[in-house]
DNA sequence: CAGGATGCGGAGGTATCTCCTCCGCTTCAA
DNA sequence: TTGAAGCGGAGGAGATACCTCCGCATCCTG
């Protein structure tokens, strides 16, 4: 599987969607209505925090699960942990997205369809951007994940580059920084118009393309100090 | 004067600058002390303001003013009036901004010419992004100045769209988007790489430029009501 | 079905932050 | 010189966040 025009209909539709995986297995079986809690709290916490980001307490993760704050903090020892329980694998997901990506036959269409799958579940998801461009928790993850995905993407830029679709001058670090950007008017006309990132995405996408008179030269890139600066604020 | 090609060498050195006017004659002459103390209050807000936007505490800006906070208050009723004293002038500047962009004889050069000119300024000035992007404080000054600026712009953008140079979809409610993803990266970066959102100035207005084989199409841009409900949060 | 183990809710402790007031003391200037 | 004007900054009031604690409820094993 090396060669592809359409992406696989992944299971996209469950945003917020909870891991079916170790129910109770977690910390040796869990009473019945200890881990429905648990169940609940995972729940509400994933919804909470996709819509209005890692910001919200734990007392509000609570309320939202209908459930009081020990039993949050019983299950969880803070909020870091949560956090981790409930981004891990929506973090690491972003490498196997990398690697569709990169298996496209046109890589200009493998790198759009990065970008625009990458903001569609950080736009989504509002706890997963904060994670993965803020990484103020689940840090480890997060690093670990660009880590993973920098490598792939370098060589789906450069291919795209090589069949003259792409403009020379993007670079691997350009990427967060148009996540940041459509990210920005995702937040800020938020559920009123939540598609309209879509819009700005298209027009830097043409001013990515390179069949164009002339294309104006860029500034420097951000330096990988500056990448990783912004993005870590791991405490 | 209505047709020109370089800007005038407008005063812009001074990023924090405080009017020099009433500078005595705000409430009936104050003594020395206290008029210099209220200089003194003026210039560190304008200060820490500009570098860290509308948040920072009053207690934090009389301490940059090595003043008490009793001062402060004393001279201003409230946070409010110490931001309408300090951005009234700045934020009315943006329609001056404007008319000098609708002097340009190209108007492509002239819309180029707001867009840089509007975000160096919000870039440079925090706090002024914060009034006229979300108008938390001075919304009244915010409101009429957005009221001002949009048909200036508007023709702007229309006669760089007859030109041919301006892609046709474009909209004057697309300005505030561009300005907010812009001033994402540089809120992203911070003092790190202060510079780098003009390297997404120039992607972005690459893709904004008619020239090419085929532009893609946009979606919708955001309807007034949407732009209007993100840019005041007026109490 | 009994009773210990496990879990529960949510009041409230601790800490931090922000806006703003108050009042005893200092400085100005007529 | 002396009253008016101004000053600093402690601290009140009100939010908000994280997290703990403990009396009571619920489970489930023997």
């Amino acid at each position: 599987m090396t060669t592809k025009s359409e992406p696989p209909a992944e299971a996209l539709s469950d945003v917020v969607g909870i891991e079916s995986a170790n129910v109770a297995s977690a910390e040796r079986t869990l009473r019945a209505d200890a881990a429905r809690n648990r169940q609940r709290v995972l729940a509400a916490a994933g919804q909470v925090f996709a819509e209005r980001g890692l910001d919200v307490s734990l007392d509000e993760v609570a309320h939202a699960a209908g459930v009081g704050v020990g039993t949050v903090y019983r299950r969880f020892p803070n909020k870091e942990a949560l956090v981790d329980a409930l981004f891990e694998d929506k973090v690491e997901n972003m490498v196997v997205l990398a690697r569709q990506a990169e298996a496209f036959e046109d890589p200009w269409e493998g790198f759009v369809y990065f970008i625009e799958q990458a903001l569609e579940r950080q736009v989504r998801n509002r706890g997963l951007r904060d994670v993965l461009l803020h990484s103020e928790f689940a840090c480890a993850g997060a690093a670990r994940t660009r880590y993973a995905v920098a490598p792939i993407l370098a060589t789906i830029i450069e291919r795209a580059q090589l069949t003259g679709k792409l403009r020379p001058d993007v670079v691997v670090n350009d990427v967060p920084m148009l996540v940041t950007m459509l990210g920005a008017v995702a937040d800020y006309v938020g559920t009123n118009d939540p598609e309209l990132w879509q819009r700005y995405m298209v027009l830097i996408l043409d001013g990515l393309v390179a069949d164009r008179a002339a294309w104006t030269p860029l500034s420097n890139p951000p330096s990988q100090a500056v990448v990783d600066a912004a993005m870590t604020k791991c405490r």
